[in-house]
DNA sequence: CTGGATCCGGGAAGATACTG
DNA sequence: CAGTATCTTCCCGGATCCAG
């Protein structure tokens, strides 16, 4: 990208992660931890080849993801975060927190992938009984999901994991995901709109949080804010 | 900008505010408050007339901006944040957190606007003596700059404003701002490198953090962070 | 299969001149 | 003051191809 050549921290920033698709990368690695390019771009529908190349270079030169050779059983280069790359948390906090309530309004052929789901569940999901025993939620599969820890009351979610054996397994649709953790609806609505629940339903209607008068079934009425809670 | 048409909050975020200059344009309407068409071209320097004038109409499209015609006196059309732009602010202040380090690194011709010190300023600035009266320090002039108003233990950094008298006047280059505010020197070293103080030294000692052990005057044998605290 | 490089068309960004 | 018009430049997107 152009600089903007402004004596701005937000400006300088911009110059640096201002470029299309390179936040988005950082999301990639952030809620995925260290990946082969090609599990960047199953991650990235959309990004042209040559475009995710690009970014990577530019990345590396500016010190936000390194590259390390893994040897056997890996066999392949990693991509990851440096610890500059990972103080982008914030801004990617903060862009998730105000994107949310873009998410209500139904965008036809998006495309989904379960993991994208991972950094705004960090917001939504609570543990409703924090006296129980710890329980593991797992969203999606081990090729495109995160797993929801649950202990004490709350919720760590991670990238899933072989070494962990989930008490439940979820997966759906993504608007029922959203309608779910935003209390729109119950469990039982859910199921009905395509929620697809494996295991523990308990585990399940223990980390989701209660539909409450926030919730805002008719939005033609009362439109939701959708605001995420600070 | 074409949409990622992503089913992901920080992406949809990205599809509003992801275009070139449509953050920095956030940024003046922020610390500026409602701006003429005008003061965004002042306060954008290298920004084409056009593409000001087509991310007014896009963030107006989006809910982020709306334009009122104001009565005399001021007669003319007034742009302003809506209360969802006003919701970035918690981006600017992790983009700008995130990317003050890099202001430690010259970068020649950079152009520079007092006012865009404002936001990264509200980090820095402290009241080293709560217990004395309010006192008022103007960074830059009333055209451009950010008045710093000191009470009770901590310093709020608003625009300038006609009606305040303040205490102290400060100007100078940015580089000599940085390092004073990151505590790399002191004001007597900043008066050195080209600080300008008229009035009360007292007031301006009062909100500028003590040179400290964290200041990396050095930068060849001690890498300054220049992270902001939390 | 992974991890790219190369080529090309369209469109966004940039520069500047002009106008009600 | 608040834009519009026009022209140029260059980045993005899509497709294809290639080496290990």
């Amino acid at each position: 990208m152009r600089s903007y050549n402004q004596f701005c921290a937000m400006a300088r920033a911009l110059d640096v992660v201002g470029d299309r698709w390179t936040l988005l990368i950082v999301r990639e690695l952030l809620t995925q931890g260290p990946c082969r390019y090609s599990d960047l771009q199953r991650g990235l529908p959309g990004i042209a080849s040559n475009l995710l190349a690009d970014r990577l270079r530019d990345m590396e030169a500016s010190g936000i993801v390194e590259r390390r050779e893994e040897p056997p059983p890996i066999g392949t280069t990693l991509i990851r975060l440096t610890e500059r790359g990972r103080d982008l948390a914030g801004v990617a906090r903060e862009l998730i927190r105000w994107g949310a309530p873009l998410m209500l309004t139904p965008q036809g052929d998006a495309a989904f992938r379960m993991h994208w789901f991972s950094m705004p569940m960090r917001f939504l999901a609570r543990d409703n009984t924090p006296e129980a025993q710890p329980a593991t939620v797992r969203f999606g599969s081990l090729s495109d999901g995160c797993d929801a820890l649950i202990a004490d009351g709350s919720v760590e979610v991670v990238a899933c994991s072989t070494d962990r054996e989930p008490d439940a397994v979820v997966d759906g649709p993504p608007e029922i995901l959203v309608a779910l953790f935003t209390g729109m609806t119950d469990i039982a609505g859910a199921i009905d709109g395509g929620l697809v629940v494996s295991g523990s339903m308990a585990a399940v209607r223990r980390m989701v949080p209660r539909p409450g008068p926030t919730a805002a079934p008719d939005r033609s009425t009362t439109p939701a804010t959708g605001r995420l809670p600070s």
